[in-house]
DNA sequence: TGCCAGGCCCTCTTTAGGGCCTT
């Protein structure tokens, strides 16, 4: 039985590829019960080499920055520790997972949750947004955002104010009270033009 | 030092190509 606490995350890391050797540099966390932030994670590590000026100027995290931070391994032990048996939710899922897999492999450790992605819901659910970037979103959806978009605990933090409006809508535009994580795993896989039918179908078998 | 991915999703599709997202 998995943990009802969510765990929403983000990586800056060395590139786009860990198995093209790319290292994570940052984790930013927040851990959501019930809609509510009960508890965050932060940490720079250090990849064990320099990381490039475009990844600097794209983070604002420096060498000089990374240089006294403790390692990979230890942190990600941290924060293994810290997301249990949480679920786990970020935006383009799919690129921090593969961080997460790789940098816990490392150190003998898995991923226990499932893993669900804000950017494939926002795309069925805000179709007509001028796109699904996550500072995108955050405007679209006046969302109050004041922090550097790039680190990991700040944009750990907009992915999950981003999630609880994603949710509020999907409550009030269905009549939906209750949203069960399984529910969020369907919708993330149903194609754009089935998803109003998906939630509507939901929406009449719990009222049944 | 230089190299650099992968999953999703659409469409002029499925014997494929290219844009979107993440750093």
């Amino acid at each position: 039985m998995l943990a009802s606490s969510i765990v929403v995350l983000d990586f800056e890391t060395t590139g786009l590829s860990p198995d093209q050797g790319d290292r994570a540099i940052e984790i930013g966390a927040v851990k959501l019960e019930n809609g509510i932030e009960v508890d965050k994670f932060q940490a720079l590590m250090n990849p064990g080499r320099r990381i490039n000026s475009f990844i600097e100027n794209y983070t604002g995290i420096t060498n000089r920055m990374l240089a006294p931070a403790p390692s990979c391994a230890k942190v990600m032990a941290e924060f293994a520790d810290f997301i249990g048996d949480s679920n786990l939710l970020a935006h383009n899922a799919s690129f921090d997972s593969r961080f997460l897999n790789a940098e816990l492999a490392r150190i003998d450790r898995e991923v226990l949750g499932e893993f669900t992605c804000s950017l494939l819901v926002s795309r069925r659910i805000y179709q007509d947004a001028p796109n699904h970037k996550l500072g995108t979103l955050i405007n679209y959806k006046n969302i109050a955002a004041d922090g550097s978009f790039h680190r990991a605990l700040f944009d750990a933090q907009m992915t999950a104010k981003l999630w609880l409006k994603l949710l509020d809508d999907i409550r009030e535009r269905h009549d939906i009270e209750e949203i069960p994580f399984s529910l969020i795993k369907r919708l993330a896989k149903t194609p754009k033009a089935q998803v109003a039918k998906l939630l509507s179908n939901y929406a009449t078998k719990i009222r049944s």
